[in-house]
DNA sequence: CTGAAAGCGCTTACAG
DNA sequence: CTGAAAGCGCTTACAG
């Protein structure tokens, strides 16, 4: 079976004491004995046993991710960023996604006790009560797009008002007056915060307002092509959409070109996110780009160092600004 | 600090013993008996040491899942079809990239020993000693795309030839004879696999084979864009493009776009995964459809299988199709 | 610089 | 049905 810290000590004629000290670089240990039981380790195989260490040190050198879903880019992006700062700070990752559904953040939370140093967690739904009584004390949480105020907490969260805001004045400056919004997932804190964005941008330009003009959608592609049937039903015709995500831009640059309009031409489009593929779409998107794997590595940043702080430390509220990027699909590319 | 074992014991009056056997429902326990010690430890917001308990059992009730990358679609389909499938089960799941670096791969192996109970790897790199080597003995290994034969482990491979060979042929019997290739990463097993099935059904069809028809390519968007201004060099100019996966066929397209050249009516295109996204896309594209997120989910049963049979099972070597679906992007749905 | 021993918090034969 | 006790494999004060 697996070679345990017994075996070397035996080979090494010292103390399992010395060996431990010899293997974690911690404790003084006489420099030949320390290359000695060092190489009868890696002759052996040995590695010492996690849940031991664990049980003792009480760490676990891991962290976990506690994503709404895990479909799409954006969620690929935040995790690519986690796993790569996690690494370099030697943690594991352990990814959950919670559905957006209480039972399921609830349960995860509560599986994650004593699994974790630390958690991460995005959980952009409105329901911040829910979501506090659920969280553990004593073990350091990172709220990533989180509704939930206060100190306890280190937070992250995207300045989606200001972004939509620059996207809608954008289209603005160029003309129109007639804007359609694709809302993201009811109750979603991002969704709100761009859907508000979107309307201090309206008004001050002197755009239409209006609820025909306020979409449904849920983020994905598929609701983004739905919403432009109801777009494409409005009298007078709307010259612009933004849609609050990328996905759903591309779902309705879809539909729209199903139904021979022409983007930009006919329709200008803009969305939220700057996924990867976005610049690689043709028309290439004009959105608001937010660094989101920057944005995982944000948080395991912040996470690990909550826990080097032994959650002591002064808690942060970051603010992640998201900025204009203008392509193609509103074509005003100048 | 956190309650333990020996707080709801006492509470309780009765031994630690019991209340383990309650509270993870093995052993006889007069119900009376459980019903209180259930309670008081819901009371009390009593969770079992993890570490401790894994020290007792040796299981972890965590597997992992090594991928080369996170970069893009595809690898999160994997790990939301592994995710969903893995929660199904009551097992958490660690991710961790490689970087298709050996180094990375072999720590990545190494520092896992003890903290999962099986291993999910997909390590395309064609390079199957090192891999071989470095695998665990002991702890289940299910293999997902990568070159190791052998019946150590249950594997799992995407049919890449007959994808391509099917895709092709299909570009083949709408008449086209000059068709480019932009290959996948350099000694990657799937990209391999796929300019094989290319070749077979060019050479079958009568076309054109020649070395300059294929073009470099590493599976991202960039190369695919890349590829494209060598593949316009061509003389005479190719007629279609098989792109060895969707990434790269959409970055193809883009780069065509910008040079004028409609797709599919000058230049048809073609992709390898069905990534959510490619539906989408206008033209929609055509591809070799992998169920790939339920090839992560098939991954994860067949890990758990192994677990839960110890290992001592017969291996399995499945094999995923990949089908064509025709889409805009060829310019012959039909 | 090294060792003996306590302790981390569980599970599980073994008795009764 | 329940308890006492051994044991899982480490780490870490405490001595020396």
């Amino acid at each position: 079976m697996k070679p345990t810290i017994k075996e070397v000590a035996k080979k090494a004629a010292v103390s399992i004491a010395t060996v431990s000290r010899a293997l974690s670089n911690s404790g003084l240990v006489a420099e030949a004995t320390r290359d000695r039981i060092r190489q009868i380790a890696e002759e052996i195989h040995y590695t010492p046993n996690v849940s031991a260490r664990s049980l003792s040190t009480n760490r676990t050198d891991t962290i976990v991710l506690v994503l709404p879903d895990l479909f799409g880019e954006f969620f690929s992006e935040v995790i690519r960023g986690a796993d790569q700062r996690a690494q370099q700070h030697n943690y594991h990752l352990l990814v959950s996604s919670s559905h957006n559904n209480k039972g399921d953040i609830e349960s995860a939370l509560h599986s994650m006790r004593g699994r974790v140093d630390g958690i991460v967690i995005m959980s952009p739904n409105i329901d911040a009560h829910t979501l506090e009584s659920s969280l553990p004390k004593s073990l350091p949480v990172v709220l990533l797009n989180c509704s939930v105020d206060g100190e306890r907490c280190d937070s992250i969260n995207i300045d989606d008002s200001q972004g939509a805001y620059q996207v809608v004045r954008h289209l603005i400056s160029h003309g129109h007056r007639r804007i359609a919004i694709i809302k993201g997932t009811p109750n979603n804190l991002d969704a709100e915060e761009r859907l508000l964005g979107y309307r201090k941008a309206v008004s001050e330009g002197g755009g239409d307002i209006s609820e025909e003009l306020e979409v449904d959608g849920n983020f994905t592609e598929l609701s983004g092509q739905e919403a432009v049937t109801k777009i494409l039903g409005l009298n007078p015709r709307p010259t612009a959409i933004f849609a609050s995500n990328d996905s759903m831009a591309i779902g309705a640059i879809s539909a729209l070109r199903k139904n021979g309009i022409q983007v930009p031409t006919e329709m200008a489009i803009a969305g939220f996110d700057d996924i990867p593929v976005a610049e690689y779409l043709r028309p290439s998107l004009t959105t608001a780009r937010i660094a989101i794997s920057e944005l995982g590595a944000m948080a395991v940043e912040t996470l690990v160092n909550a826990v080097k702080e032994r959650n002591a430390h002064t808690k942060k509220q970051l603010v992640l600004q998201a900025n204009l990027v203008v392509r193609e699909s509103c074509g005003c590319s100048d």
